[in-house]
DNA sequence: GCCAACGTTGGC
DNA sequence: GCCAACGTTGGC
């Protein structure tokens, strides 16, 4: 028996990224390495068609206001890193199309306006608590992947996206990607 | 409109 | 530090 068994540890309640489940996504990357994530949006608010009528194509990611989400843009993303367009809450909900991360984590300083929807007057501008991303439409897929097709698909069981639906902000791994882009008929 | 999943808050 | 209450997301 060993000397001193500790009792079965249990996972601390709010595991420090760096450590966790997505250690993997925020690690050093090779040279040139490319990384890949999803993005929700509802249509109704913010389509991909929006996006690609916005100036130069590009908006600021503003208003995420979840932590997990808030640490994949503000320590995951790089630029020149690639994201699925995810329409949520839309008849079907699906993936609509590619777009490219052109400018990394810098404070969402919509957190700081009293008059946003999104105001979070706990947000230090000495310490920001909310970061976004600012992406730039790439290419719409030729046929949109909707989510029961997603969640049909043995491939594509693992899906970050399906494994924690609610988080609007998700990974995406390489293979992940190149399947899905098949399936949008982009590859 | 309902509800599952889960993060956050606050009482103790 | 635990945990119940509450809020949010987003599928269905």
């Amino acid at each position: 028996m060993p000397a001193k068994k500790s009792p079965a540890k249990k996972a601390p309640k709010s595991m420090p990224y760096e450590q966790g489940a997505w250690a993997h996504v925020f690690a050093p990357r090779a040279p040139g390495e490319r990384r890949y994530w999803l993005i929700k949006s509802e249509p109704d608010v913010f389509s991909f068609e929006d996006l690609e009528r916005a100036p130069k194509q590009t908006t600021c990611w503003d208003s995420v206001r979840n932590s997990s989400a808030r640490n994949f843009m503000r320590d995951g993303m790089k630029k020149a890193d690639l994201a699925f367009y995810y329409h949520s809450n839309a008849e079907p909900s699906g993936i609509v199309g590619i777009c490219e991360i052109v400018r990394e984590g810098y404070p969402d300083y919509t957190a700081w306006d009293p008059s946003h929807d999104y105001f979070d007057e706990k947000s230090d501008p000495d310490m920001p608590t909310w970061y976004m991303v600012d992406v730039k439409a790439v290419k719409p897929f030729k046929t949109m992947v909707a989510l029961p097709e997603i969640k049909g698909d043995p491939a594509l069981a693992e899906m970050a996206l399906v494994k924690v639906g609610r988080l609007s902000v998700v990974p995406v791994t390489p293979a992940e990607w190149e399947y899905l882009c098949a399936l949008g008929g982009v590859a």
